[in-house]
DNA sequence: ACTGAAAGACGTCGAAT
DNA sequence: ATTCGACGTCTTTCAGT
């Protein structure tokens, strides 16, 4: 981190907000030419402070209409019970997010699913397969305020 | 979302897991050539199925280490008072992402910092400065198990 | 480390089948 | 839906400052 000058920080901004810029494009809006600019981005790829690009979906028009974020407790806490917990959870494909959190609960999951009958079903049939669950609390999503994927810098 | 057929979510699957994929390549992996794919991703993009191409950062080589779920409830809830505070919120840039939910509390955080120390500086003095927030509880993220931001298709 | 120019690759799109 | 082909633009590189 500490060898990214403003210069680069600007270039992460430009293309974490779109990626389908062109290097010249980011050149102009930074005063630079091309070549800087896309040794720069070449640099930023290789050390891994970009990941990856990806295509960003609208989940209302592909029919995944309710989010829901669910908060799990385990009933034992061994190593082994957690590390078969992970595996089960990176199987559903409908939790698109699974972080282990403080607080009341050991795991929070942010699932995505067509309506609340397909959510019904996914807690009875998916979640309700998994071991050693204690609770599930589900938080449902009535409105996106905001939503980001960006790293602040 | 009816007019779409499984090449067109094979390509969708295609774009959100990688968006430097090239059409080719896409073409070869679907089985089709170039022009329908390239054709079926341009109809993909105007009739707003893909929103954007972005860049993945690296949340942790950026040195924003700590991540919160930030739980807040409002002391009043007229329309007036919901718009302000959302207002408030979005000129948040550690707000990555904010959701209106249900249960106990009004709206769901997520935040995204360096470390403890701005953390506790974004609650004293950016939350705390927004007018009409009743509570505020903080679940703190220990790992991150799975992150994606696909929409499961 | 930057500029400017030049080469090459790929996205883009029309025409024909 | 497919191949072919051509055009334009961007990526990528190189010589020069």
């Amino acid at each position: 981190m500490k060898e990214l000058d403003e210069m680069d920080l600007k270039i992460l901004r430009f293309l974490q907000e779109n990626s389908d810029i062109t290097t010249k494009e980011i050149a102009q809006k930074i005063h630079l030419s091309t070549t800087p600019v896309y040794e720069r981005i070449k640099k930023l790829e290789q050390q891994g402070y970009i990941k990856k690009y990806v295509a960003v979906l609208d989940r209302e028009k592909l029919d995944r209409d309710l989010v829901v974020f669910c908060n799990i407790t385990l009933k034992e806490h061994s190593k082994v019970i957690g590390h078969q917990f992970v595996k089960d959870i990176l199987s559903l494909k409908e939790v698109t997010e699974c972080y282990n959190v403080s607080g009341d609960y050991d795991f929070l999951l942010k699932v995505m699913v067509k309506d609340m009958r397909a959510y019904q079903d996914f807690v009875l049939n998916h979640l309700g397969e998994i071991e050693n669950i204690g609770s599930a609390h589900s938080t449902f999503v009535m409105g996106e305020i905001k939503q980001t994927y960006e790293v602040p810098v």
